[in-house]
DNA sequence: CATTTAATATACCTATCGGTATATTTGTTA
DNA sequence: TAACAAATATACCGATAGGTATATTAAATG
C-alpha cells in the first residue's frame, strides 16, 4: 500500500512531467508546478529535495511511459524482425501520441540539458545507450532466428535507426508537419527490406 | 558609416549569439547579457525594445553565418551536383565548427521555442524553407544540366536530407559522439549517388 | 568653445525566483 | 480520545528577474 506521501509524489510527478517536458528546465518555475499541482510549497519541497530531482523525476516518468507503450505495440509479434518493423511503425504515430507527454522528452530534454549542469543530461545518454541497446539485441536475435543477415552490424545500424527517428522527430515538430515522420519511416522499413531482411 | 549606436548593437549581437544559441531565451538573462558585453542595461535597451528582440537577431546572426560558410564552402564548385556533395561535406566537420556558436541554432532554437509565445519559432520556419527550397533548387537545376535523373522529386529529397542532417546532429550533440554525423554523411552520399546521380 | 543631440550609466521599480523555518492540519496508534 | 508522527500550508528569506526614468557622459554641429 501507498503512504500518503508516496500518493502525492506520484501526483505531483504525473502532473509536471509534461510542463518540464513542455518548458524544459528553467523555463519551468516552482510557481508552475504549484499552480499545475493544485499544492503548496510546503508540499513539494516534502516530497522532493529541489527542483533538479522533480525534473529529473518528471522526465523518467516520461521516458518510462514512451518505453512500455513501445514494447507493448511490439508485443503484436514475436518475431524480431517484425518487432523492428513496429518500432518504424509505432514511430509513424508518434506526433499525436507524444503530445500528451508534451513533446518528445529525448529531443527536448535532450536539447535543453546540454549546456545546463544538472544530471538530466546524463539521463538522457543513459536512455539512449539502452534504447540503441535493445534495438542491436533485436537484430541479434533476429540474425539466430535466420531472419536477418548474418553480415549486419547491429549496433551500427541500431544508432542510424535511432538518428533516422530522432531527426524525423525534430522536424516534425518544429515544423508542425507530420510528413517528416511518415516519410522517414517509409525509408526505414525499405532500408531494413532491402539492406538487413534475409 | 556605422553610427556609434549601430557598431554596439553589431557588438551586442555577436557577443550575445553563442550564449541565447546555448541556454534557450528564458534560461539567458539580462544579467548574463551586461556580463558578457561589460556594457549596462542602460546600453542595452537604449539599442533593443526587449530581450526578445535581442533573441532574434542573435538567431539571425548564427544563421547568417552559418548560411555564409555554407555558401563558401559550395562555391568550390560550379556543378549543381558537385554543390550537393559539398553540403555533406561540409556538415561532416559541423560539431566542430558548430561549437563556435555554441551548438546548432536550428536545432537549439527550434526545440526551445516550439513551446513558447516568441516570434523565434517563425524565425527558424523561415530559415529551415529558405534551406529545403535552396537545396530544392540545385537539384532541379541538376536535372537540367543532366548530371541528376529527372524522375527525382526535388522538394521531397530536400525534405529528406535536411532531416537525416538535423537527426545527425541532435546525436552528434547529445551523445557528443561525431559518428552520428559522420556515418549519416556517407549514407546520405551513397544515397545521392545510387538514387538521384545520373 | 557653446549648445544640442546621441549614447551610455546609475539607481530604482515591482514581480518573481528557488528555497526554508515554522505553524497547522491530517492521519495513525495506544 | 490523547498523544504522537506524518504531511501540508503559511509566511517569509535574500537574490535576481526584466524593464524604466533619469542623470551623466561622449560626440557632433554651429
Amino acid at each position: 500500500m501507498l503512504t500518503k506521501s508516496e500518493i502525492t509524489t506520484k501526483y505531483i510527478i504525473e502532473t509536471v512531467a509534461p510542463i518540464f517536458n513542455k518548458k524544459g528546465y528553467e523555463a519551468t518555475s516552482m510557481k508552475d508546478i504549484t499552480f499545475a499541482t493544485g499544492l503548496t510549497k510546503g508540499a513539494i519541497y516534502g516530497n522532493f529535495k529541489n527542483k533538479e530531482t522533480i525534473a529529473i523525476a518528471a522526465f523518467k516518468e516520461n521516458v518510462n511511459a514512451l518505453l512500455k507503450k513501445i514494447a507493448k505495440h511490439q508485443n503484436q509479434s514475436k518475431s524480431p524482425l517484425e518487432k523492428l518493423y513496429l518500432i518504424t511503425d509505432f514511430y509513424k504515430n508518434y506526433y499525436d501520441y507524444s503530445k500528451e507527454l508534451g513533446g518528445c522528452p529525448i529531443l527536448n530534454i535532450g536539447v535543453d540539458a546540454k549546456h545546463q549542469e544538472t544530471l538530466l543530461l546524463e539521463h538522457v545518454r543513459s536512455v539512449i545507450n539502452k534504447t540503441q541497446y535493445n534495438i542491436s539485441k533485436l537484430i541479434d536475435w533476429g540474425k539466430e532466428t535466420s531472419e536477418i543477415k548474418q553480415e549486419v552490424n547491429s549496433q551500427l545500424f541500431a544508432k542510424r535507426l535511432y538518428s533516422h527517428i530522432q531527426g524525423a522527430i525534430f522536424m516534425t515538430y518544429t515544423m508542425d508537419d507530420e510528413h517528416y515522420l511518415k516519410q522517414a519511416m517509409i525509408e526505414m522499413n525499405s532500408i531494413i527490406k532491402n539492406e538487413i531482411e534475409n
